[in-house]
DNA sequence: TATTAAATATAACGTTCGTTATATTTTCTG
DNA sequence: CAGAAAATATAACGAACGTTATATTTAATA
């Protein structure tokens, strides 16, 4: 029993990525548990072996994402020190991001799903957004604690309503102007 | 040549508004022909004399909602005067607001589903967006005219980021503690 | 190597998808 | 009132939907 849960784990993970992969680019009642079970190289019926129901899939998918972000922030801290918010944001906001929707953040990708989701899947998306802003106002310098997650929230909430805009912009220079608009006011949201 | 006229009116209208209304509550992907003529009290033969195709339905539902904004801005200005900033930002990211995805503003709503729209759609997009933060910068009292364009532009993203994340989540205390941090960080935006 | 168990693939279910072609109803014209 | 024209309803298409039941493959055990 070795070999056996080594594959298993494999097909699990494929499957877990292909479907964050899929929700978050084409939504999710955009996308199919056949079209997502191809992508992952495995078929529905390991699919539903794996994840339960696509209701399920998708709560999966939200948790890894959400957790993907609270890994990330602290990396942040840590790597770029008093500058972590500048180089957060400045990537969040940044071409490359805008213009990857499939591995972009799960925050701004499947807000609006979620607004739609079982309510189970909807709490989980409560506990880690607010694990979310705890990390962000621990990064903030000045203010109390509760101006710093007031504050917190205002920088998530730019954002994603710069991203979510800036995404659905076709023309690219208008899409950067929005994005440039929103950096300066999410660091001054920060603090920095 | 009246009655006939008239009635087909109605039904356009009627049709329209379905298709609104699915739109934004379910997304694009989430809800089908026949679910939205039915909602009009109508057929999938007539959605598609009206409005061609899906495509072409949602195409009609985004111009619609974003002139919406583009008559409602102007409006606000005028029974508010100074105080229109306020009252439209406090409209936005009320209790009221949240909670009726299906009457809710088409910014908010459609974004996520214009960024997989053809690229038509995505262009008209962009020039509707245009006009709202011309509409909004126009309304801002203080700084230079390109100064506030880049804070109609946060003015915007905080209204559709905030409003965004705390539709997605299920604890009402938590979704309010977002709308009022996003709230004056909004109307310091405007320069009020 | 035969048996058992686990992991995945296949096939099928009824339903709904977007769309088209045709039928039917309604209204206007002569 | 007869016939033309317009508006809408109905029926059908193949494809894809989410899900389940069963078959098949793979690996561990004895």
């Amino acid at each position: 029993m070795a070999k056996q849960q080594l594959r298993k784990a494999e097909t699990q993970k494929a499957l877990l990525s292909a479907s964050s992969r899929a929700f978050r680019s084409e939504g999710y009642s955009g996308v199919g548990v056949d079209a997502i079970a191809k992508a992952a190289g495995a078929t529905s019926g390991a699919f539903y072996a794996h994840l339960g129901s696509k209701d399920g899939a998708f709560h999966a998918a939200l948790e890894q994402g959400l957790d993907e972000v609270i890994t990330t922030i602290p990396d942040y801290q840590e790597r770029f020190g008093d500058k972590w918010v500048e180089e957060f944001a400045r990537y969040y906001l940044g071409t490359a991001h805008r213009q990857d929707r499939a591995c972009g953040c799960a925050m701004t990708a499947l807000s609006p799903d979620v607004a739609r989701a079982k309510p189970e899947t909807r709490k989980l998306y409560d506990d880690k957004m607010q694990e979310i802003a705890s990390l962000v106002a621990e990064g903030f310098k000045k203010g109390t604690p509760s101006e710093r997650r007031n504050r917190a929230w205002v920088f998530l909430s730019l954002l994603i309503g710069g991203l979510t805009t800036a995404r659905a912009m076709s023309d690219e220079t208008l899409a950067e102007i929005v994005t440039a608009a929103a950096l300066p006011a999410a660091l001054q949201a920060a603090g920095v």
